[in-house]
RNA sequence: GCCGCGUUGGUCAAGAGGUUAAGACGCCUCCCUUUCACGGAGGAAUCACGGGUUCGAGUCCCGUACGUGGUACCA
């Protein structure tokens, strides 16, 4: 695939604001980011939108890292990889925007307004009424606030020279249509009329969103700029901005990604509890208030199923297929075939993608993740070997890493409980002299093979005169404490002949009672 | 309220004027298996509503309803 050395390379960014956990939007913004920017052999670019600093929250930053490291995604460019057009935090770039504000004032797109919080509030008080519940600093009203529009040049340069708090609004104008084009919307438009005077240069002289992803798009040489639907209703602001300060031909191609619902309603992040799966991609403590939310990898999700079930969401290959690896999504995906209706994520199906990804993957590369999970919950694992066989032997049964501890724990201790109610109604004295018998013959048998325990096991059956049938439960509940797993001989094969034993007897004492 | 965006089974979705309206998840039945899964075969279930345009509309247009986002010196 040649690139015109006219054609600009592509150069897309995520941008989050770091307050707190990463959310499945987020991730899906950032997966839909890469995979264009990687199918195009562009740049990533993640930039931090730091800008609000009454939100700082410790670790956010780092999380956000933590996040795209797991799910296998690598900025080109970051805080931690600054490429050529740093810094990387909005932070740090705080008088990069002030030049651009002032340009905006002196060319009578934007204004100083002087109102407090107070003012501000005392307005909204003001004017509102039934029909408009949330009045907005727009053209209806911002000549009666007080502002560099409404007040005479005098006035505002001793407010100024008096060093009076501001901030610099952008004035919407009067009666204009703002039409753009969005690669998944089409053609979007708005009255100007109807927009407010966004504040674009704040009190303490931080730029809001508004000023610095226009700003820092520019700057940065962004050529597509995906985000959440969210912010579609402020695009004509950005719109504008880039009118007025860099040209609309130097613009970048918008994309607004549909949303992510939630069972009812949107995906917040604050009940991520409430409907019984994560919202997160990892583990996230707030450390304001120590709230603790579970993340889909702690939770059990391979990272590889994670953006397989993340991309599905909203885009469609229009092929029947539905298990993608990374590097198959990045050259199938395309931002024409995202959809415009935001989806509702089914947890049901995120786990079939997970179990469908437990199945694909190699014993070796399972290994490690169910390792820690058991290590984790104080089975150590010593044998890998043993360890992968009995992975191999469970594996399409578990849709969750955390699923292999239920499913494989007995090979490693005996059952603490075990399901009496299951063999009780059907036992006989018959059968407990069977496993008497059985665990005699057992217990001379040289060697401790598959077969040979079957072949004992259904010998004796037939010279019981029971079938074997009726055994095999009550022989699967003694070793495994359910009515769950692989073959019963394999197990008992597996576990060896004197804990086949001891579990034999100790369930005998258990169901005869 | 106003503005924007959207609307194919319970969920994810294919579909770009003429199809018996794919497929997947979930659910149900059966087969395989004297466990549970996996696998296999079936089944129930959909074009929000009303008007147009057209020989013909899930597909185009207009309304309505509903959903959703915005309406902050938050992103």
């Amino acid at each position: 695939m040649m690139m015109s050395s006219m054609e600009k390379k592509v150069r897309v960014r995520f941008a989050p604001s770091p307050t707190g956990g990463l959310h499945l939007g987020g991730v899906r913004t950032v997966l839909y980011n890469y995979l264009f920017a990687k199918q195009h052999q562009g740049d990533f670019v993640l930039r931090i939108e730091d800008t609000d600093q009454t939100r700082f929250v410790e670790g956010a930053e780092q999380y956000i890292y933590d996040c795209l490291t797991w799910c296998g995604i690598t900025p080109d460019e970051s805080p931690l990889q600054p490429g050529q057009f740093g810094p990387y935090r909005q932070s740090e770039r705080k008088e990069m925007y002030r030049q651009y504000a002032n340009q905006l004032i002196e060319a009578g797109y934007a204004y100083y307004a002087f109102d407090t919080p107070e003012d501000l509030e005392k307005m909204r008080a003001d004017f509102k009424t039934e029909s408009n519940p949330s009045p907005q600093y727009d053209g209806s009203i911002r000549m009666q606030m007080k502002n560099s529009l409404s007040m005479s040049s005098n006035e505002v340069q001793d407010l100024l020279n008096q060093h009076t708090p501001y901030v610099i609004r952008i004035k919407m104008p009067e009666n204009e249509t703002i039409a753009f084009h969005d690669l998944i919307h089409h053609e979007v438009r708005f009255e100007s009329a109807l927009v407010d005077d966004k504040v674009l240069l704040k009190g303490d002289g931080m730029p809001t969103y508004h000023l610095a992803v226009v700003v820092d798009d520019f700057l940065m040489k962004i050529t597509h700029a995906f985000r959440g639907e969210e912010w579609l209703s402020s695009a004509p602001v950005h719109v504008l901005l880039w009118k007025y300060l860099f040209g609309l031909e130097h613009m970048p191609q918008w994309a607004h990604l549909p949303l992510i619902m939630g069972p009812r309603g949107k995906l917040s992040k604050r009940d991520g509890a409430k409907y019984g799966f994560p919202v997160f991609a990892m583990n996230w403590t707030d450390p304001r208030s120590n709230e603790f939310t579970e993340g889909f990898k702690e939770k059990g999700f391979l990272p590889e199923a994670f953006v397989n079930l993340l991309a599905m969401l909203g885009w469609n290959s229009g092929e029947e297929k539905e298990l993608y690896t990374i590097d198959e999504l990045i050259e199938k995906f395309s931002i024409e075939r995202v959809h415009k209706s935001g989806a509702k994520f089914d947890y049901e199906k995120a786990k079939w993608f997970n179990q469908e990804w437990i199945k694909k993957l190699d014993v070796d590369d399972l290994l490690p993740l169910v390792k820690d999970m058991f290590e984790n919950k104080d089975v150590r694992i010593s044998d890998d070997v043993y360890f992968k066989t009995i992975i191999h032997l469970v594996k399409e049964r578990c849709a969750l890493i955390s699923d292999f501890y239920d499913q494989a724990v007995y090979f490693f201790m005996a059952p603490t409980e075990i399901d009496v109610a299951a063999v009780k109604p059907k036992w006989t004295i018959e059968k407990a002299n069977f496993f008497e018998e059985l665990s005699s013959k057992l217990e001379d048998l040289n060697e401790w093979e598959v077969s040979t325990i079957e072949e004992i096991f259904k010998n004796l059956a037939a010279e019981k005169n029971i079938k074997p049938g009726e055994l095999q439960l009550p022989m699967r509940i003694m070793l495994v404490g359910g009515k769950f797993g692989p073959a019963v001989f394999e197990i008992a094969h597996l576990i060896g002949k004197a804990d086949t034993l001891s579990r034999i007897q100790s369930a005998l004492i258990q169901i005869n009672e």
